[in-house]
DNA sequence: AAGCTACTCAACCGCGCGACT
DNA sequence: GAGTCGCGCGGTTGAGTAGCT
């Protein structure tokens, strides 16, 4: 079998028995959550420091959300704090009681992943077969003309109120130049936690808009200029009036900017640094209770939307 | 029921940094 | 100052699972 040495040496992988976790706890209820390498060197366990303290870290920690999903304000906190701070997860990490660097990790990742799906599904699907995704988008709406500025505003900054807002489209000539990690560093509003029913409501509600009308597109509040406009302020403005570049705008989407989401575009989405300890949805709240994002609609467009049915009729 | 796809989670790996010798 | 060690972090991968067709 083996000697002594490739005993030693011997280094065990892979998933933790039963066992291992109550040694490992045990030492730590000794020698508290240090010295990880001596948990190997002393034969505790055949594993590395390393495994060890990773071990502790994001499973045998006390007060760890374990098989918790993230909740619309966890989520809010890790979209704002990955703008801030980049992928510097275990700081992120810190500011969200009983979550991992880990598991912010596993969480951003698999956000981005379905983001990049989403993406190539919206660039590769040609547009007769778009109409079967899940969730409807303005692609659906195939005349919506595009936003005109209004003379007050022309000559503003597009990253002000009111302005359209044109970070991401579908058509290849212009999606390269956002790239996916900078796309996803922007502080887009959650798209897990979408209401379907909303997100249709106001879709029916947008075919339901005479279309002629022109609607004023809301402004997405802290978008890097950079990300907003890749193609400089100019070349978004010459190519609105292109039927089809507000088309792939819409195909792209209405959707990940919140329209019908939970989130609002017309509001600082997240709370200002320091607040977060409080735990509160207030910036959630406040959408539920501001009329901002709204206000950028004309007003009889509620008059052709049916308020959302209650979970009861279901 | 079976196969496929997308997603989640746990764990490993490599690298960098600071402390120690 | 150079080398070593332990630790922490971010990136990546693979297994398991849920949901869909």
């Amino acid at each position: 079998m083996h000697g002594k040495k490739e005993q030693e040496e011997y280094i065990r992988k892979g998933p933790w028995k039963a066992e291992e976790d109550e040694v490992l706890l045990n030492h730590v209820k000794k020698c508290g959550p240090r010295d990880w390498s001596s948990i190997r060197s002393k034969g505790l366990l055949q594993r590395t420091g390393k495994s060890c303290r990773l071990r502790w870290v994001n499973k045998l920690r006390p007060n760890l959300k374990n098989g918790c999903k993230f909740s619309l304000e966890e989520e809010r906190i890790v979209i704002e704090l990955q703008a801030q701070l980049g992928n510097r997860w275990a700081k992120i990490a810190s500011y969200l009681a009983g979550r991992t660097d880990n598991d912010v990790k596993n969480f951003w990742s698999s956000r981005q992943k379905r983001l990049a799906r989403i993406l190539h599904t919206s660039a590769t699907t040609p547009k007769s077969q778009k109409n079967k995704t899940k969730v409807p988008t303005f692609l659906d709406v195939p005349t919506l003309k595009a936003p005109k500025f209004s003379s007050s505003s022309e000559g503003e900054s597009l990253s002000n109120s009111h302005s359209c807002a044109v970070p991401l489209i579908e058509n290849s000539e212009v999606i390269k130049m956002v790239s996916l990690p900078d796309l996803i560093k922007s502080e887009l509003p959650s798209f897990d936690t979408l209401n379907v029913e909303q997100e249709f409501t106001l879709f029916e509600s947008y075919k339901s808009i005479d279309q002629n009308q022109q609607i004023s597109f809301p402004q997405i509040p802290e978008l890097q200029n950079d990300l907003k406009f890749p193609l400089g302020n100019q070349d978004v403005l010459a190519r609105i009036d292109e039927s089809c570049f507000i088309e792939d705008f819409c195909a792209f989407d209405a959707y990940e900017f919140g329209i019908g989401s939970q989130h609002p575009i017309g509001l600082p989405f997240f709370e200002p640094p320091g607040s977060f300890s409080t735990g509160t949805r207030d910036g959630i709240d406040n959408f539920k209770s501001s009329d901002s994002f709204f206000d950028d609609f004309p007003t009889d467009i509620f008059d052709h939307m049916d308020p959302p049915a209650s979970p009861s009729n279901l």
